[in-house]
DNA sequence: GCGATCAGAT
DNA sequence: CACATCTGATCGC
């Protein structure tokens, strides 16, 4: 199929094409999508469904699939059947692969190209995530010949190349995002994933010397997941010029990812110094990273070494200190956290919105509506500012998105003289998604005639701004001197706070047994920032930051020695975990006998016919229509 | 027994 | 809670 031209798809042809002669209903006739699909995964006026496979049934036949992470690709199995699965060209060589998904269910579509499906444009722009990984921007028809364009971003890292994107420029000022906030918080600031690539460089070439063959002394240790954070290997064997160590598993990923070929993989230990582990092998990252240096010193014996290097890549960390990267050490091992994270950081995020002026924004981390009932919902919202909890998911959503609604006052232009206001509307819990308009949590940010922000309640809007990111218990001077001391910077005076906190517990927690932990953080976080905690606050409120560890610590001592070893004792409510009812469709077509949940595991298990030159996999030309 | 889904661990 | 994945238990037929 020709490249060039715009290709032309109709997903209800393809879908019958894929299933049979007993072709579908018409798109408008499918039953009304379900309630319980959550809206951040449906595109409004359509039946796009977008990493939502848990959620398939009769009334989608079109999903879409960001990337190759399980969390969101989970439903996919070798029995699909529900509808064709648009993807990247990567993703689809993953899907059929690994999890075995027909092929004949899977479409992939090239960067940059503008497809036609089901009456809608939709293009694929690159998300720099994970390999494969993609955005998708929808064009969906209204009336009159206008158009609504949403963005979907998926899992995304911001990064310059994105704002150039044609693409995607096009779809400045769209009527909605739907946006990657995994780290919507400005406590989480983590470098660009150069200046990370560059300091694990750095670390390797300190030791210098003994690359090649086994007289290595330095064994370097590098923790990556199956699917993911690439590139730093791939930049570290280019950049220290040696070959970097994969197990079989990694490797075969790595040629359907395309660097069969590349040199820079070999499955030979005695190639390389460097060597790729899995992602728990150095050691827990939860509640706070603790090292496995028992399980360090065995791969040293084992595979002959005499000290060990271990990089941990998390964006997930506590270690706020900008331009510093946390190392543990013990004898002969140290571990070095690299703050390298391939989702946007609060700043990206806010740069990615500015630079897309869109008129809302719906979060899809997080937005676990099943759990979000309506009393809930307006009580944090009303009590907004005071009820910040970093740990809770829900607060989470909707503090984000006030945060962003509110960043947009600032952001969301320059040259216009008028303001944009931002609304949250929460609507009631039973409000269905069947017509895919805005609710729930998304926001809509309307024009509004009030005067712009007067210079002088500058400092109101910032320390309100602060509030909505530190606990509750810090009390208005002491965010006063925060906003002062970071120069009316919040994400500094956000980053200072939690810096000082993050130190503080962790000389508590290495100082005191895990029982002790609680108390010792409460006592202290007050002492430490000579917080005048208000009496009436509970234990819980107080220790905001924290509470969820301190949850963890109190809880898993509870459990041990009270008599409930199977079971955790669960707070949720029951109903609040409802089932939810897959619509199962009648059409069991292609569907074989050996029909089983397709894992990376069972993958590996197999035996797969291994290239000579260990490129075979995966180099067929894209199954275009 | 089997597949789909969930809870928990890693 | 959680950057993601896998195992085993449980649910439902």
């Amino acid at each position: 199929m020709a490249s060039g031209t715009p290709k032309t798809l109709v997903s209800t042809s393809l879908f019958r094409a894929a299933i049979g002669p007993s072709s579908p209903e018409p798109l408008s006739l499918l039953p009304p999508i379900p309630s319980e699909v959550p809206c951040s995964n449906v595109i409004p006026r359509t039946r796009f469904l977008v990493d939502a496979f848990l959620h398939a049934g009769d009334h989608s036949i079109s999903y879409f699939l960001s990337h190759f992470h399980s969390d969101h690709y989970t439903g996919l199995t070798p029995n699909w059947s529900k509808g064709i699965i648009f993807c990247s060209y990567i993703t689809s060589r993953l899907l059929v692969e690994v999890l075995k998904v027909p092929e004949s269910f899977v479409v992939s579509l090239s960067l940059g190209e503008v497809v036609f499906i089901d009456g809608c444009d939709v293009t694929l722009v690159d998300a720099n995530h994970c390999p494969g990984s993609v955005q998708f921007l929808f064009k969906v028809p209204v009336h009159d010949s206008k158009f609504e364009r949403y963005v979907y971003t998926g899992d995304f890292r911001l990064c310059d190349s994105m704002k150039a994107e044609p693409f995607l420029k096009e779809f400045v000022g769209c009527e909605a995002i739907f946006l990657d906030t995994t780290y919507c918080n400005p406590k989480f600031v983590f470098p660009s994933q150069e200046d990370s690539i560059d300091y694990i460089v750095s670390v390797i070439e300190k030791f210098g010397g003994d690359r090649g063959a086994s007289k290595g002394k330095v064994l370097f240790l590098v923790a990556t997941y199956v699917i993911g954070k690439e590139r730093i290997l791939v930049e570290v064997a280019r950049r220290c010029s040696r070959k970097v160590h994969v197990d079989s598993r990694k490797m075969l990923i790595l040629r359907i990812l395309g660097y069969g070929m590349s040199g820079l993989f070999t499955e030979d230990a005695s190639e390389s110094s460097i060597h790729v582990v899995g992602w728990n092998t150095l050691g827990n990252t939860w509640p706070y990273f603790r090292p496995d240096f028992i399980k360090m010193r065995e791969i040293m014996l084992e595979r002959g070494y005499d000290k060990v290097v271990g990089f941990v890549p998390t964006g997930w960390t506590y270690e706020v200190k900008r331009n510093k990267f946390m190392v543990k050490t013990k004898e002969s091992f140290e571990i070095h956290l690299v703050p390298y994270s391939e989702h946007s950081n609060y700043c990206e995020l806010q740069e990615f919105v500015k630079f897309l002026k869109p008129r809302s924004i719906v979060p899809t981390v997080s937005a676990d509506v099943d759990s979000l009932d309506s009393k809930h919902l307006q009580s944090m919202q009303k009590h907004f500012a005071g009820l910040v909890d970093e740990t809770s998911s829900k607060r989470d959503v909707l503090m984000n998105s006030r945060r962003f609604s509110s960043e947009l006052d600032e952001m969301i232009e320059a040259g216009s003289p008028q303001e944009i206001r931002a609304t949250t509307s929460i609507d009631a819990s039973g409000n269905s998604c069947t017509t895919p308009v805005f609710d729930d949590l998304s926001i809509r940010v309307e024009k509004s005639s009030q005067s712009p922000l007067v210079n002088r309640e500058a400092k109101e809007e910032a320390l309100q701004e602060l509030g909505v990111y530190l606990p509750a218990w810090v009390s208005r001077d002491q965010m006063l001197e925060l906003i002062n001391a970071s120069g009316n910077d919040i994400i500094e005076a956000v980053s200072s706070f939690y810096e000082r906190e993050t130190d503080f517990f962790r000389q508590v927690s290495t100082s005191t047994s895990l029982s002790d932990v609680s108390a010792s953080l409460i006592t202290s976080s007050a002492v430490s920032l000579s917080v005048s905690t208000p009496a009436n606050n509970n234990s819980a409120r107080t220790m905001n930051l924290f509470s969820s560890i301190q949850n963890k610590v109190t809880k898993t001592n509870h459990v041990k020695k009270s008599s409930n070893p199977g079971k955790k004792p669960k707070t949720v409510s029951v109903n609040s975990k409802k089932k939810r009812k897959i619509g199962s469709t009648p059409e069991t077509l292609n569907s074989g006998s050996g029909s089983r949940q397709s894992t990376i595991t069972s993958f590996f298990t197999k035996k797969l016919p291994v290239s000579p030159h260990g490129c075979g996999v995966g180099n067929r030309d894209s199954p275009k229509h």
